[in-house]
DNA sequence: ACTTTCCCGGTGACAAAGTCACGAAAGCGG
DNA sequence: CCGCTTTCGTGACTTTGTCACCGGGAAAGT
Protein backbone atom coordinates (compact mmCIF):
# COMPACT_ATOMS: atom_id res chain seq x y z
CA UNK A 1 0.00 0.00 0.00
CA UNK A 2 2.18 2.51 1.08
CA UNK A 3 4.81 2.73 -1.59
CA UNK A 4 7.27 5.59 0.18
CA UNK A 5 9.58 4.28 2.96
CA UNK A 6 7.94 5.20 6.37
CA UNK A 7 9.44 6.74 8.93
CA UNK A 8 10.21 3.52 11.61
CA UNK A 9 10.73 4.03 14.88
CA UNK A 10 14.01 2.86 16.11
CA UNK A 11 12.76 1.04 18.82
CA UNK A 12 11.98 -1.72 16.42
CA UNK A 13 15.45 -1.90 14.45
CA UNK A 14 16.55 -3.17 17.70
CA UNK A 15 14.30 -6.14 17.45
CA UNK A 16 15.16 -9.81 15.62
CA UNK A 17 13.02 -10.22 13.42
CA UNK A 18 10.93 -13.94 13.97
CA UNK A 19 9.94 -16.18 11.04
CA UNK A 20 6.36 -17.56 11.29
CA UNK A 21 5.61 -20.35 8.49
CA UNK A 22 1.91 -20.26 7.35
CA UNK A 23 -0.69 -21.92 9.14
CA UNK A 24 0.75 -20.65 12.63
CA UNK A 25 -1.64 -19.30 14.59
CA UNK A 26 -0.24 -15.81 16.77
CA UNK A 27 -3.09 -15.78 19.04
CA UNK A 28 -6.86 -16.43 19.69
CA UNK A 29 -9.82 -15.52 21.47
CA UNK A 30 -9.71 -15.72 25.31
CA UNK A 31 -5.26 -15.82 24.73
CA UNK A 32 -3.50 -12.63 27.18
CA UNK A 33 -1.35 -10.38 25.33
CA UNK A 34 2.15 -10.43 26.14
CA UNK A 35 3.61 -8.67 22.78
CA UNK A 36 3.79 -5.76 20.56
CA UNK A 37 3.26 -7.04 17.40
CA UNK A 38 4.96 -5.79 13.57
CA UNK A 39 4.50 -7.32 10.70
CA UNK A 40 8.04 -7.12 8.47
CA UNK A 41 7.18 -9.47 6.17
CA UNK A 42 4.10 -11.67 4.65
CA UNK A 43 0.62 -11.59 5.75
CA UNK A 44 -1.41 -12.44 8.47
CA UNK A 45 -5.17 -12.49 9.24
CA UNK A 46 -7.70 -11.98 11.47
CA UNK A 47 -10.69 -13.34 12.29
CA UNK A 48 -13.26 -13.19 14.70
CA UNK A 49 -15.15 -16.49 15.59
CA UNK A 50 -18.69 -17.28 16.52
CA UNK A 51 -19.45 -19.85 19.05
CA UNK A 52 -20.87 -22.23 15.81
CA UNK A 53 -17.98 -22.02 14.14
CA UNK A 54 -18.14 -19.78 11.42
CA UNK A 55 -15.88 -17.11 10.87
CA UNK A 56 -15.52 -13.75 9.56
CA UNK A 57 -12.31 -12.06 8.80
CA UNK A 58 -11.90 -8.71 10.36
CA UNK A 59 -8.54 -7.44 8.76
CA UNK A 60 -5.33 -8.37 7.19
CA UNK A 61 -2.01 -7.15 8.26
CA UNK A 62 1.13 -6.92 5.74
CA UNK A 63 4.38 -5.35 5.87
CA UNK A 64 4.77 -2.62 8.21
CA UNK A 65 1.44 -2.98 9.93
CA UNK A 66 1.00 -3.17 13.83
CA UNK A 67 -2.06 -5.26 15.18
CA UNK A 68 -5.25 -3.01 16.00
CA UNK A 69 -6.19 -5.88 18.68
CA UNK A 70 -2.48 -6.16 20.21
CA UNK A 71 -2.02 -2.89 20.90
CA UNK A 72 -5.45 -2.59 22.21
CA UNK A 73 -5.56 -5.44 24.36
CA UNK A 74 -1.60 -4.74 25.65
CA UNK A 75 -3.14 -1.00 26.76
CA UNK A 76 -6.68 -2.29 28.34
CA UNK A 77 -5.28 -5.50 29.65
CA UNK A 78 -8.71 -7.27 27.99
CA UNK A 79 -8.15 -10.55 26.61
CA UNK A 80 -7.80 -11.54 22.77
CA UNK A 81 -11.53 -11.65 21.61
CA UNK A 82 -10.11 -12.86 18.14
CA UNK A 83 -7.84 -14.99 16.49
CA UNK A 84 -4.66 -14.10 14.14
CA UNK A 85 -3.15 -17.33 11.72
CA UNK A 86 -0.55 -16.43 9.14
CA UNK A 87 -1.94 -17.00 5.86
CA UNK A 88 1.12 -16.24 4.18
CA UNK A 89 5.09 -16.73 5.51
CA UNK A 90 5.75 -14.44 7.46
CA UNK A 91 8.35 -12.52 9.84
CA UNK A 92 7.25 -10.08 12.28
CA UNK A 93 9.04 -8.22 15.15
CA UNK A 94 7.96 -8.59 18.89
CA UNK A 95 8.50 -6.43 21.93
CA UNK A 96 7.36 -7.62 25.10
CA UNK A 97 4.27 -5.94 27.19
CA UNK A 98 6.94 -3.99 29.89
CA UNK A 99 9.56 -2.33 26.90
CA UNK A 100 6.61 -1.47 24.49
CA UNK A 101 5.31 1.06 27.61
CA UNK A 102 8.62 2.62 28.37
CA UNK A 103 8.72 2.85 24.60
CA UNK A 104 5.17 4.10 24.27
CA UNK A 105 6.28 6.59 27.29
CA UNK A 106 10.00 7.79 25.90
CA UNK A 107 9.99 8.12 22.42
CA UNK A 108 7.33 10.35 20.81
CA UNK A 109 8.33 8.55 17.20
CA UNK A 110 7.25 5.57 18.34
CA UNK A 111 4.22 6.60 20.17
CA UNK A 112 2.93 8.55 17.15
CA UNK A 113 3.90 5.57 14.53
CA UNK A 114 1.73 3.03 16.70
CA UNK A 115 -1.22 5.18 17.51
CA UNK A 116 -1.38 6.35 13.59
CA UNK A 117 -1.63 2.96 12.84
CA UNK A 118 -4.03 2.00 15.32
CA UNK A 119 -6.32 4.78 14.12
CA UNK A 120 -6.01 3.58 10.62
CA UNK A 121 -7.02 -0.02 11.65
CA UNK A 122 -9.74 1.37 13.09
CA UNK A 123 -11.50 3.16 9.96
CA UNK A 124 -11.40 0.03 8.02
CA UNK A 125 -12.86 -1.35 10.63
CA UNK A 126 -15.50 0.88 10.97
CA UNK A 127 -16.02 -0.08 7.19
CA UNK A 128 -15.83 -2.99 7.66
CA UNK A 129 -19.03 -2.98 9.90
CA UNK A 130 -20.93 -0.69 7.26
CA UNK A 131 -20.21 -3.18 4.22
CA UNK A 132 -21.74 -6.01 6.92
CA UNK A 133 -24.49 -4.11 8.21
CA UNK A 134 -25.57 -2.54 4.89
CA UNK A 135 -24.71 -3.82 1.46
CA UNK A 136 -25.99 -6.54 -0.42
CA UNK A 137 -24.04 -10.29 -0.34
CA UNK A 138 -23.85 -9.96 -3.85
CA UNK A 139 -22.03 -6.46 -4.07
CA UNK A 140 -19.41 -7.30 -1.40
CA UNK A 141 -18.99 -11.01 -3.45
CA UNK A 142 -18.29 -8.86 -6.44
CA UNK A 143 -15.80 -6.93 -4.74
CA UNK A 144 -14.10 -9.62 -2.88
CA UNK A 145 -13.71 -11.28 -6.28
CA UNK A 146 -12.05 -8.67 -7.78
CA UNK A 147 -9.62 -7.63 -4.38
CA UNK A 148 -8.52 -11.41 -4.68
CA UNK A 149 -7.50 -10.92 -8.68
CA UNK A 150 -5.72 -8.47 -8.33
CA UNK A 151 -5.87 -7.26 -11.48
CA UNK A 152 -5.35 -10.33 -13.38
CA UNK A 153 -8.39 -12.51 -14.30
CA UNK A 154 -7.99 -15.01 -11.84
CA UNK A 155 -8.61 -15.17 -7.94
CA UNK A 156 -6.94 -18.19 -6.14
CA UNK A 157 -10.10 -18.77 -3.27
CA UNK A 158 -12.55 -20.80 -2.02
CA UNK A 159 -16.22 -20.46 -1.62
CA UNK A 160 -15.30 -21.20 2.03
CA UNK A 161 -12.87 -18.68 2.13
CA UNK A 162 -15.02 -15.76 0.42
CA UNK A 163 -17.82 -16.56 2.63
CA UNK A 164 -15.96 -15.96 6.27
CA UNK A 165 -14.19 -12.69 4.05
CA UNK A 166 -17.14 -11.77 3.68
CA UNK A 167 -19.58 -12.92 6.41
CA UNK A 168 -22.17 -15.00 4.87
CA UNK A 169 -22.60 -18.63 4.52
CA UNK A 170 -20.59 -21.20 1.48
CA UNK A 171 -23.81 -22.15 0.16
CA UNK A 172 -24.51 -18.58 -0.52
CA UNK A 173 -21.31 -17.96 -2.66
CA UNK A 174 -21.85 -21.00 -4.23
CA UNK A 175 -25.18 -20.08 -5.28
CA UNK A 176 -24.02 -16.55 -6.43
CA UNK A 177 -21.41 -17.95 -8.39
CA UNK A 178 -23.48 -20.51 -10.42
CA UNK A 179 -25.72 -18.10 -11.48
CA UNK A 180 -22.89 -15.65 -12.15
CA UNK A 181 -21.34 -18.39 -14.23
CA UNK A 182 -24.54 -18.98 -16.25
CA UNK A 183 -24.34 -15.34 -17.12
CA UNK A 184 -21.24 -15.63 -18.23
CA UNK A 185 -19.14 -13.59 -15.85
CA UNK A 186 -17.32 -16.21 -14.27
CA UNK A 187 -16.03 -19.27 -14.70
CA UNK A 188 -15.49 -21.80 -11.87
CA UNK A 189 -12.98 -23.79 -11.15
CA UNK A 190 -11.88 -25.86 -7.74
CA UNK A 191 -10.48 -23.68 -5.70
CA UNK A 192 -9.53 -20.69 -8.49
CA UNK A 193 -12.45 -18.54 -10.12
CA UNK A 194 -11.98 -16.94 -13.17
CA UNK A 195 -13.21 -13.43 -13.88
CA UNK A 196 -14.45 -13.17 -17.32
CA UNK A 197 -15.81 -9.62 -16.93
CA UNK A 198 -14.49 -7.37 -14.52
CA UNK A 199 -16.52 -4.73 -15.90
CA UNK A 200 -19.62 -6.91 -15.04
CA UNK A 201 -18.31 -7.38 -11.56
CA UNK A 202 -17.20 -3.35 -10.81
CA UNK A 203 -20.86 -2.91 -12.07
CA UNK A 204 -22.12 -4.93 -9.45
CA UNK A 205 -19.81 -3.66 -6.65
CA UNK A 206 -20.34 -0.11 -7.22
CA UNK A 207 -24.09 -0.78 -6.73
CA UNK B 1 -21.41 2.04 35.01
CA UNK B 2 -18.01 2.98 36.96
CA UNK B 3 -18.66 3.89 40.42
CA UNK B 4 -15.87 4.70 42.27
CA UNK B 5 -14.59 7.97 40.87
CA UNK B 6 -11.75 7.10 38.33
CA UNK B 7 -8.79 9.32 38.25
CA UNK B 8 -9.34 11.99 35.56
CA UNK B 9 -6.16 13.33 34.06
CA UNK B 10 -5.64 17.45 35.42
CA UNK B 11 -5.22 18.51 32.14
CA UNK B 12 -9.62 18.15 31.90
CA UNK B 13 -10.23 20.21 35.00
CA UNK B 14 -8.84 23.08 33.18
CA UNK B 15 -11.78 23.11 30.65
CA UNK B 16 -14.96 24.90 30.78
CA UNK B 17 -18.06 22.82 30.00
CA UNK B 18 -20.05 22.97 27.42
CA UNK B 19 -24.05 22.34 27.72
CA UNK B 20 -25.31 20.51 24.86
CA UNK B 21 -29.09 19.88 24.16
CA UNK B 22 -30.64 16.20 23.52
CA UNK B 23 -31.10 16.62 20.13
CA UNK B 24 -27.76 18.41 18.69
CA UNK B 25 -25.45 17.15 16.55
CA UNK B 26 -21.66 16.88 17.58
CA UNK B 27 -20.39 15.49 14.12
CA UNK B 28 -21.71 14.07 11.18
CA UNK B 29 -20.05 11.93 8.37
CA UNK B 30 -17.73 13.76 6.43
CA UNK B 31 -17.04 16.28 8.83
CA UNK B 32 -13.10 17.16 9.77
CA UNK B 33 -12.15 17.10 13.27
CA UNK B 34 -10.65 19.41 15.54
CA UNK B 35 -11.56 18.93 18.94
CA UNK B 36 -10.86 16.39 21.53
CA UNK B 37 -14.44 15.45 23.22
CA UNK B 38 -14.68 13.83 26.58
CA UNK B 39 -18.17 13.46 28.12
CA UNK B 40 -19.22 15.29 31.59
CA UNK B 41 -23.02 14.20 31.86
CA UNK B 42 -25.30 13.38 29.53
CA UNK B 43 -25.79 10.51 26.32
CA UNK B 44 -24.54 10.88 22.98
CA UNK B 45 -25.24 8.41 20.48
CA UNK B 46 -22.66 7.86 17.82
CA UNK B 47 -24.34 6.51 14.87
CA UNK B 48 -22.95 4.76 11.24
CA UNK B 49 -25.35 5.82 7.90
CA UNK B 50 -25.83 3.93 5.07
CA UNK B 51 -26.29 5.68 1.43
CA UNK B 52 -29.70 4.15 1.98
CA UNK B 53 -30.70 6.13 4.85
CA UNK B 54 -30.89 3.71 7.36
CA UNK B 55 -28.97 3.90 10.51
CA UNK B 56 -26.82 1.39 12.71
CA UNK B 57 -25.94 2.58 16.31
CA UNK B 58 -22.55 1.62 17.44
CA UNK B 59 -22.22 2.72 20.23
CA UNK B 60 -22.89 5.32 23.48
CA UNK B 61 -21.06 7.66 25.29
CA UNK B 62 -21.82 8.64 28.93
CA UNK B 63 -20.22 10.43 31.82
CA UNK B 64 -16.36 10.00 32.14
CA UNK B 65 -16.30 8.47 28.41
CA UNK B 66 -14.41 9.97 25.62
CA UNK B 67 -15.45 9.09 21.67
CA UNK B 68 -12.63 6.64 20.03
CA UNK B 69 -13.61 8.00 16.32
CA UNK B 70 -12.76 11.38 17.42
CA UNK B 71 -9.72 10.66 19.15
CA UNK B 72 -9.23 8.15 15.92
CA UNK B 73 -9.46 11.02 13.57
CA UNK B 74 -7.41 13.58 15.38
CA UNK B 75 -4.82 11.47 15.29
CA UNK B 76 -5.37 9.58 11.52
CA UNK B 77 -6.32 12.65 10.17
CA UNK B 78 -9.17 11.04 8.07
CA UNK B 79 -12.91 12.75 8.33
CA UNK B 80 -15.65 11.42 10.64
CA UNK B 81 -17.51 8.09 8.81
CA UNK B 82 -20.28 8.13 11.34
CA UNK B 83 -22.50 10.82 13.11
CA UNK B 84 -22.83 11.62 16.61
CA UNK B 85 -26.37 13.23 18.44
CA UNK B 86 -27.23 13.92 21.98
CA UNK B 87 -30.12 11.49 23.09
CA UNK B 88 -29.80 12.96 26.66
CA UNK B 89 -28.92 16.58 27.70
CA UNK B 90 -25.19 16.73 28.04
CA UNK B 91 -22.36 18.46 29.31
CA UNK B 92 -19.05 17.92 27.75
CA UNK B 93 -15.52 19.11 27.65
CA UNK B 94 -13.79 19.90 24.31
CA UNK B 95 -9.79 20.39 23.76
CA UNK B 96 -8.59 21.67 20.30
CA UNK B 97 -6.22 19.57 18.53
CA UNK B 98 -3.03 21.49 18.96
CA UNK B 99 -3.39 21.17 22.76
CA UNK B 100 -4.43 17.33 22.83
CA UNK B 101 -0.95 16.64 21.02
CA UNK B 102 1.03 18.65 23.86
CA UNK B 103 -1.20 17.00 26.56
CA UNK B 104 -0.42 13.61 24.92
CA UNK B 105 3.20 14.10 24.82
CA UNK B 106 3.79 16.15 27.83
CA UNK B 107 1.60 14.43 30.44
CA UNK B 108 1.70 10.49 30.80
CA UNK B 109 -2.05 10.50 32.97
CA UNK B 110 -3.25 12.25 30.38
CA UNK B 111 -1.99 9.86 27.52
CA UNK B 112 -3.23 6.49 29.00
CA UNK B 113 -6.43 8.00 30.58
CA UNK B 114 -7.21 8.68 26.52
CA UNK B 115 -5.38 5.71 25.11
CA UNK B 116 -7.27 3.08 27.95
CA UNK B 117 -10.38 4.33 26.70
CA UNK B 118 -10.00 4.16 23.14
CA UNK B 119 -9.18 0.36 24.02
CA UNK B 120 -12.01 -0.47 25.92
CA UNK B 121 -14.19 1.09 23.03
CA UNK B 122 -12.59 -0.53 20.26
CA UNK B 123 -13.32 -3.95 22.40
CA UNK B 124 -17.26 -2.76 22.69
CA UNK B 125 -17.26 -2.21 18.88
CA UNK B 126 -15.45 -6.02 18.22
CA UNK B 127 -18.36 -7.00 20.80
CA UNK B 128 -20.99 -5.45 17.92
CA UNK B 129 -19.65 -6.59 14.97
CA UNK B 130 -19.96 -10.36 16.79
CA UNK B 131 -23.39 -9.66 17.56
CA UNK B 132 -24.51 -8.36 14.40
CA UNK B 133 -22.59 -11.49 12.58
CA UNK B 134 -23.33 -13.88 14.54
CA UNK B 135 -26.24 -13.59 16.39
CA UNK B 136 -29.93 -13.90 15.63
CA UNK B 137 -32.26 -10.50 15.15
CA UNK B 138 -34.31 -12.69 18.09
CA UNK B 139 -31.57 -12.52 20.45
CA UNK B 140 -30.46 -8.99 19.85
CA UNK B 141 -33.68 -7.75 20.42
CA UNK B 142 -35.16 -9.85 23.29
CA UNK B 143 -31.35 -8.22 25.09
CA UNK B 144 -31.75 -4.77 23.46
CA UNK B 145 -35.43 -4.79 25.72
CA UNK B 146 -33.48 -5.79 28.64
CA UNK B 147 -31.15 -3.27 28.39
CA UNK B 148 -33.86 -0.48 27.73
CA UNK B 149 -36.19 -1.42 30.69
CA UNK B 150 -33.20 -1.91 33.10
CA UNK B 151 -34.61 -3.38 35.37
CA UNK B 152 -37.83 -1.98 35.57
CA UNK B 153 -40.97 -3.61 33.31
CA UNK B 154 -41.52 -1.23 30.78
CA UNK B 155 -38.97 -0.06 27.87
CA UNK B 156 -39.58 3.22 26.28
CA UNK B 157 -38.80 2.85 23.08
CA UNK B 158 -39.83 2.87 19.41
CA UNK B 159 -39.67 -0.02 17.00
CA UNK B 160 -37.62 2.31 15.10
CA UNK B 161 -35.43 2.55 17.64
CA UNK B 162 -34.90 -0.87 18.18
CA UNK B 163 -34.45 -1.72 14.32
CA UNK B 164 -31.21 0.87 14.40
CA UNK B 165 -29.87 -0.32 17.38
CA UNK B 166 -29.18 -3.67 16.74
CA UNK B 167 -29.17 -3.12 13.08
CA UNK B 168 -32.13 -4.63 11.46
CA UNK B 169 -35.30 -3.00 9.85
CA UNK B 170 -38.36 -1.46 11.45
CA UNK B 171 -40.72 -4.12 10.19
CA UNK B 172 -38.76 -7.53 11.43
CA UNK B 173 -39.10 -5.46 14.83
CA UNK B 174 -43.18 -5.35 14.51
CA UNK B 175 -43.62 -8.64 13.31
CA UNK B 176 -41.16 -9.88 16.41
CA UNK B 177 -43.26 -7.88 18.97
CA UNK B 178 -46.60 -9.19 17.47
CA UNK B 179 -45.30 -12.75 18.18
CA UNK B 180 -44.10 -12.14 21.58
CA UNK B 181 -47.29 -10.68 22.11
CA UNK B 182 -49.24 -13.35 21.13
CA UNK B 183 -47.22 -15.60 23.42
CA UNK B 184 -47.81 -13.07 26.42
CA UNK B 185 -43.72 -12.25 26.73
CA UNK B 186 -44.49 -8.45 26.45
CA UNK B 187 -47.39 -5.79 25.86
CA UNK B 188 -47.22 -3.49 22.67
CA UNK B 189 -48.01 -0.01 23.20
CA UNK B 190 -47.07 3.49 21.42
CA UNK B 191 -43.84 4.02 21.69
CA UNK B 192 -43.13 1.68 24.52
CA UNK B 193 -43.09 -1.94 25.68
CA UNK B 194 -44.39 -3.68 28.69
CA UNK B 195 -42.13 -6.58 29.55
CA UNK B 196 -44.31 -9.40 30.98
CA UNK B 197 -41.97 -12.09 31.36
CA UNK B 198 -38.12 -10.93 31.65
CA UNK B 199 -37.11 -14.63 31.80
CA UNK B 200 -38.06 -15.55 28.63
CA UNK B 201 -36.90 -12.67 27.44
CA UNK B 202 -33.29 -13.49 28.92
CA UNK B 203 -33.17 -16.94 27.61
CA UNK B 204 -34.24 -15.92 24.33
CA UNK B 205 -31.14 -13.64 25.34
CA UNK B 206 -28.88 -16.16 25.95
CA UNK B 207 -29.69 -18.51 23.25
C1' DA C 1 -2.04 -48.95 -8.14
C1' DC C 2 -5.81 -49.01 -4.78
C1' DT C 3 -8.17 -47.39 -1.15
C1' DT C 4 -9.29 -44.22 2.44
C1' DT C 5 -9.81 -39.83 4.03
C1' DC C 6 -10.21 -34.96 3.39
C1' DC C 7 -11.41 -30.99 1.17
C1' DC C 8 -14.33 -28.60 -1.94
C1' DG C 9 -18.39 -27.73 -4.06
C1' DG C 10 -23.64 -28.46 -5.59
C1' DT C 11 -28.33 -28.71 -4.37
C1' DG C 12 -33.10 -29.22 -2.41
C1' DA C 13 -36.01 -27.78 1.11
C1' DC C 14 -37.13 -24.78 4.35
C1' DA C 15 -36.61 -20.88 7.87
C1' DA C 16 -35.25 -16.29 8.93
C1' DA C 17 -34.57 -11.73 7.61
C1' DG C 18 -34.95 -7.72 4.46
C1' DT C 19 -37.66 -4.83 1.10
C1' DC C 20 -41.52 -2.51 -0.88
C1' DA C 21 -45.87 -0.67 -0.74
C1' DC C 22 -49.62 0.77 1.52
C1' DG C 23 -52.78 1.91 5.17
C1' DA C 24 -54.52 2.65 9.94
C1' DA C 25 -54.32 4.67 14.31
C1' DA C 26 -52.41 7.79 17.91
C1' DG C 27 -50.80 12.06 19.25
C1' DC C 28 -49.90 17.07 18.34
C1' DG C 29 -50.31 21.89 16.79
C1' DG C 30 -53.13 25.03 15.41
C1' DC D 1 -62.10 19.82 15.09
C1' DC D 2 -58.76 19.25 11.29
C1' DG D 3 -54.62 18.40 9.07
C1' DC D 4 -50.04 16.54 9.89
C1' DT D 5 -46.53 13.77 11.66
C1' DT D 6 -45.07 9.83 14.00
C1' DT D 7 -45.60 5.23 14.95
C1' DC D 8 -47.03 0.85 13.94
C1' DG D 9 -49.34 -3.34 11.19
C1' DT D 10 -49.37 -6.27 7.33
C1' DG D 11 -49.26 -8.65 2.78
C1' DA D 12 -46.40 -10.11 -0.88
C1' DC D 13 -42.14 -11.04 -2.42
C1' DT D 14 -36.85 -11.43 -2.55
C1' DT D 15 -32.70 -12.33 -0.44
C1' DT D 16 -30.08 -14.59 2.77
C1' DG D 17 -29.12 -18.29 6.13
C1' DT D 18 -29.44 -23.17 7.74
C1' DC D 19 -29.59 -28.11 7.52
C1' DA D 20 -28.82 -32.30 5.45
C1' DC D 21 -26.78 -34.92 2.24
C1' DC D 22 -24.28 -36.15 -1.85
C1' DG D 23 -20.47 -36.51 -5.32
C1' DG D 24 -16.09 -35.72 -7.19
C1' DG D 25 -11.32 -34.60 -6.95
C1' DA D 26 -6.95 -34.39 -4.41
C1' DA D 27 -3.74 -36.15 -1.30
C1' DA D 28 -1.85 -39.45 1.56
C1' DG D 29 -1.17 -44.02 3.32
C1' DT D 30 -0.17 -49.01 2.28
Amino acid sequence: MNMSSIDLPPELDLLEPAFMPKGTTLFKAGDRCRLFVFVVTGNIRVDLASESGSNLLLYRLSANDTCVLTTSCLMSGDQYCAEATVEEDASILTMPATEFFTSINQSELFRSFVFSSFSQRLTALMTKVDEIAFRSVERRLAAALLHHSKGADIAQVTHDMLATEIGTAREVISRKLSRWESEEIIKRGRGEIELLSTESLELIARD
